[in-house]
DNA sequence: GTAATAATTCTCAAAATGAGCATAAATGGA
DNA sequence: TCCATTTATGCTCATTTTGAGAATTATTAC
């Protein structure tokens, strides 16, 4: 008999308490190893009349949240992505990314924030390259240099280049999926091994030895879908006005300007962060001041709802942020 | 007992020919009413080992083409949107766009190619504003009159503005699907009709009496995937290099600028555009020229594939068709 | 030859960008 | 009280990018 389909909704849901990007997961049982899983459940065709109302049923249900702002992400279909637990179900992921405010959990649920960069550590430049990337860097030429034939070493070196950057092409920090599945593929993470283990077919170029495993991996195939929410969310920024879902009503502009940062994983600077959101008409004073901030007060700015309404609606992507041309 | 759940796999395969953008159609059988269908199949859980894998089997066998080019555009899952022929099992869609060159279908395959602007006439403004929106703005305006209340006409007004342009707000030509999904509520396209008939249900806001109706319908919700097609392709041309897929090895800068003129819907300057695609070290001259140009013989250009290994791989949006800030 | 048609090269003003300096308004000591 | 410190906010300026179009060149059709 044909083997059977379920279609599972994943949501990964996102906020910014402080400076540090978050997701929300609940805890991975033991059907799904790993550190935390996101929320997820499977499409019940009877009862969900559209796959976004059945996400946030199931995340209603799992984290006592309600999602103000969703959007699709992508649909994971692989083969070994995950069968269900009987083993029998073929098992299709349609993720979403979910935009919320910093926010308490209710404490009846089990779930939990977790920090978008324990998972993704190299994704986060806004102290520089951070250190682990000089020994993913290592890893990586390592795992280069073991191709098989001159033509795979090269291959494998350009794709490090593009993903990882070089002395001619730079860090695109939109390409986390791309990063994430070359360290997947390098055996470079947990998972590698995992999914080898289970299928029990060795896989070439996965150095079985030495077990280097970067950032914190989640149940299943979770951080890859994290680290398309996280891609996404990057480009996204830069032409729509995603930002405002993520900061309180009214919020400095540094605020903003910090939020944006931890989500690009980059600095920018402040004095043309501040002309861009305010040519672009996007935040309107308050009038009201901030005080603590440790210096001169700062106003308090609302997002002008309206820019929704008014030309094609804008980001707050600096330019250096905009795709390179 | 649950309904049953299944996975169709669907292709919006698109060529441009001369300067008319196209799709690849099958035809619709009785089962799936409409003008002609998108080449679609179920995934199969037990022989299809990734999606994309499916696609490009049920793409091959009803029109015996190989995609270059392909990616993932959306899962359309709405309860109402299809039902399997028996009726009883729930069918999601996710949708793929692919890109390849002008080229023949093998006879043997009754698949043949459409105008994108047969099926959205009212997103081609290569010429200024079409005639039909005239018409539909005047639709659009009587749709919004017979809001039920001041609050229900403000709101559809305020969504008029968006997505068709306004005084105060311009013509997004990104804003595809937003359009079409604006006809469809307003019954101006005949699938509103379609699938009104279809699930008896009267729907608040469809006249059913001046049976108005804008463009070629595809069967089911094809056009809905079209339609988000061409918003994806408008938007992403912008920063990667797609074009490239779509034209001949060798090309002349006009015939590149035609190219992404027919597709984005707009008329491009054309000294600028040049200045651009150079600058971005996109292209290469032959150093051949082409001669029936009817004037001065041009220069056969072509793909500098380099660049998808150097920075963050550039598209040829002219900056005037960047997302607006 | 001459007109017509395009390709290609340049120019130029206006706007956007990238960087940094200068000033303002708070705080916490000395 | 005055000063160092801290952050907000305002402003300048050189450089690029953009938008638009004029000028020049190479063909073909009469």
């Amino acid at each position: 008999m044909a083997r059977a389909l379920t279609i599972g909704l994943h949501a990964t849901i996102v906020a910014v308490t402080g400076e540090d990007p978050r997701i929300l997961t609940v805890p991975g049982d033991a059907g799904v190893r790993g550190n935390g899983a996101l929320p997820f459940g499977p499409l019940d065709p009877d009862r969900h009349r559209t796959l976004e109302l059945g996400l946030r049923a199931w995340v209603h249900e799992q984290t006592g949240m309600a999602l103000p702002y969703v959007e699709q992400l992508y649909t994971f279909g692989d083969r070994d992505r995950a069968l269900a637990s009987d083993g029998r179900a073929r098992v299709i992921a349609v993720a979403y990314l979910a935009l919320v405010r910093e926010r308490q959990v209710a404490g009846e649920h089990a779930a939990s924030w977790r920090g978008v960069y324990e998972c993704l550590p190299w994704e986060d430049r806004r102290d520089g390259e951070p250190e682990i990337l000089t020994r993913i860097r290592q890893a990586l030429a390592e795992w280069v240099s073991t191709g098989d034939d001159e033509l795979s070493r090269r291959e494998r070196r350009g794709r490090v280049a593009i993903t990882f950057g070089s002395v001619t092409a730079s860090w695109d920090n939109e390409r986390v999926l791309e990063r994430y599945e070359l360290l997947y593929e390098a055996g470079l993470v947990p998972e590698s091994f995992r999914d080898l283990d289970r299928s029990m077919a060795p896989r070439r170029g996965v150095a079985r030895k030495r077990r280097v495993a970067f950032g914190v991996p989640l149940a299943l195939d979770h951080r890859r879908i994290l680290a398309t929410a996280l891609g996404r969310l990057r480009g996204k920024l830069k032409y729509r006005p995603l930002v405002f879902e993520l900061v309180p009503d009214t919020f400095t502009l540094l605020k903003l300007q910090r939020t944006v940062e931890s989500l690009v994983g980059l600095r920018l600077h402040k004095q043309n962060f501040r002309r861009l959101v305010e040519r672009g008409a996007l935040v309107e004073g308050t009038g009201r001041l901030e005080s603590d901030t440790g210096g001169r007060p700062a106003e308090l700015f609302r997002f002008r709802r309206e820019v929704l309404h008014e030309r094609p609606a804008p980001g707050v992507g600096l330019p250096e942020l905009r795709a390179a041309r």
